[in-house]
DNA sequence: ACTACTTATTAAAATATTTTAAAAAGTAAA
DNA sequence: TTTACTTTTTAAAATATTTTAATAAGTAGT
């Protein structure tokens, strides 16, 4: 098409939907472009069917601007995660609502693979507006690719990306849960260049999921976050430590926890620290806050705080699918039905 | 001046003195600009003073390209260290070739900005080439303002970077001592986006620069870094069990640094781990590996290496110094003799 | 030495973007 | 209600960048 930056579209895209800035005056600001070039490529979006334009009534002392926001109508989207004994899912448009959800379950030691392939199928059939896919699995993934699965052995080297892309010739992203919790998380909270780790304690074994300025840490081997081999004592990891909790938390796990808090505080000194927290209480954050005073001066300890791990999950999946979208070209990304 | 695109500038400086990318076809590709933009803005910056132009004999089929490099006699810099009982200093040419280099000690008690400035002085008249300073201090550091400095009372809450550019009216870069050297290090080996962790033992306790996917790790306090008080005992942090080595390295100072390791692998997973040579010896290293094995597969320790820390801070500090020279606007960034 | 091939450079035309100035659409106060 | 002031939007002119085609300068094989 004449005169299309493909670039400055999808920047547009990413601006509009998850900065949330609604005017061109700001667009322009934000993404250091004039304002005739803002106004036209967002013209070519409107008439793309992606974005819709508002008269709005709020000013600040002049003219109002136009409100220009994304089109929900526009796509719908197919989040998965999988467990081990089910898949469950969840289908939301293109600003991100949910619009429905299930799971479906897998046999005892059946692959998951397939039980995958047939639910995407059967769900792309009675849904025919989802036009892109996002997986999370409790695996380490490299693009796309499943590198290390011990609760999936069915899913072990797979490039579960490469399947099903191939097989539904959609857009595809697979991610590790943990990534997607912390992603999840930055993103319902806005707090664009902090740092951030999600703890999850997990009944076999704890994960983490770290975000350093905004960026996922993955590391070099895939094993960023595997925190339950940290040493914390004379004979016992974080792992080991945490490993005979009950649901209320006792002072050993309460100490381990500290120790974590203190590791992470010396080495990445994140603004944050959240807990699921299905698994931990107020209480218990109090508890490990003034434990964690023993070990490092309170202004260093991160902000420790709660919030609901599957929610953050999906959300995170959510937001995965909808990069997804900002980055298609224009006038490629949809399923045309012709 | 006419059609001039300072960002495209910036990159072009950036791209030929710290990629060393070489040829005009190159340097489109990297910076995504047409030949004829990339040449344009390169007869700027020959006709500048600051690059040069050479035809070469290499070729690769065709006819060759010229080759483009930058001037070391366009500017000087002057790095400096503050130690306890002395002022290091390096003056260094456009490229980063040390020039010559001393100390200047300071009195015990003494303030060190006082000295600082007097040094600066004296150097800036001996030297008048100098056009840029690059500051290191062993203390926290933002924005070129001293935080927390517990060896250096004079400096604490200090704006060094602020005193010392109005001061002497040059650009001015002031960094913490581990974050430069991990500069330095990263600079010296092009690993572009990989994460390195610097790690110093230290007499009065043991810091570390950390670098993810090329980014520096600063914290939300300015307390990245600190590992000294990371938990890795029942009664002993990572400071009190390394307290009492000797020179030569005993099995609890290893036991220390292979836990420390594991909690790095375990965390950020990086790609390498930087000891400071004069520290640890290549015998220490493979006992620090062996140990490590026996907490975490040996697939995701991070590469134990030795390097020369006084050189790498130098370096880090030199690097800084040149990317602020990279930075100036054009026909700005020369101190006038007129 | 000639020919075919490869790659770099230059120049001109086609596009795209920004800047500037003018017009439009509002607010707030006299 | 008018006037002064702000801010957005539009339109035109000025600039900047990319694309295209032509030219230059080399290599390698015959």
């Amino acid at each position: 098409m004449a005169g299309t930056n493909t670039d400055l579209v999808i920047q547009l895209r990413q601006a509009i939907l998850f900065q949330r800035i609604r005017t061109i005056p700001e667009l322009s600001r934000v993404l250091s472009a004039s304002f005739p070039t803002v106004k036209k490529h967002l013209d070519l979006l409107i008439a793309h069917g992606e974005i819709d334009e508002q008269v709005s009534e709020l000013s600040n002392g002049g003219r109002p601007a136009k409100q220009y926001q994304y089109r929900a109508e526009y796509a719908q989207g197919l989040a998965l995660y999988l467990e081990l004994d089910a898949i469950g899912f969840q289908i939301f448009d293109a600003v991100g609502t949910n619009l429905s959800f299930g799971t479906e379950p897998v046999e005892k030691n059946q692959p998951h693979v397939p039980a995958l392939i047939r639910l995407i199928h059967r769900l792309l059939e009675q849904n025919p507006h989802i036009s892109f896919l996002s997986v999370g699995v409790a695996a380490s993934v490299e693009n796309g690719q499943v590198f290390f699965a011990p609760d999936y052995p069915s899913l072990q080297q797979v490039d579960l990306k490469g399947v099903l892309a191939s097989q539904f010739d959609v857009p595809v992203v697979v991610e590790n849960d943990m990534n997607a919790a912390v992603i999840g998380f930055h993103e319902g909270h806005q707090r664009s260049q902090q740092s951030l780790i999600y703890l999850y304690l997990g009944k076999n074994g704890p994960g983490s999921g770290i975000l350093i300025n905004g960026q996922l840490v993955r590391g070099s081997s895939h094993f960023a976050g595997e925190i339950s081999v940290v040493p914390q004592y004379d004979k016992k990891t974080f792992g080991q430590a945490i490993a005979r909790r009950q649901t209320a938390l006792d002072p050993q796990t309460i100490d381990a926890i500290s120790r974590l808090t203190t590791t992470f505080a010396a080495t990445l000194n994140p603004h944050l620290l959240i807990f699921n927290g299905s698994e931990v209480t107020e209480h218990d954050l109090e508890q490990i806050r003034s434990k964690t005073a023993e070990y490092i001066p309170e202004a260093h300890i991160p902000l420790l705080i709660r919030s609901h791990w599957e929610t953050d999950y999906l959300n995170g999946l959510t937001r995965l699918g909808l990069q997804l979208l900002t980055e298609q070209p224009l006038s490629a990304n949809r399923r045309t039905s012709s």
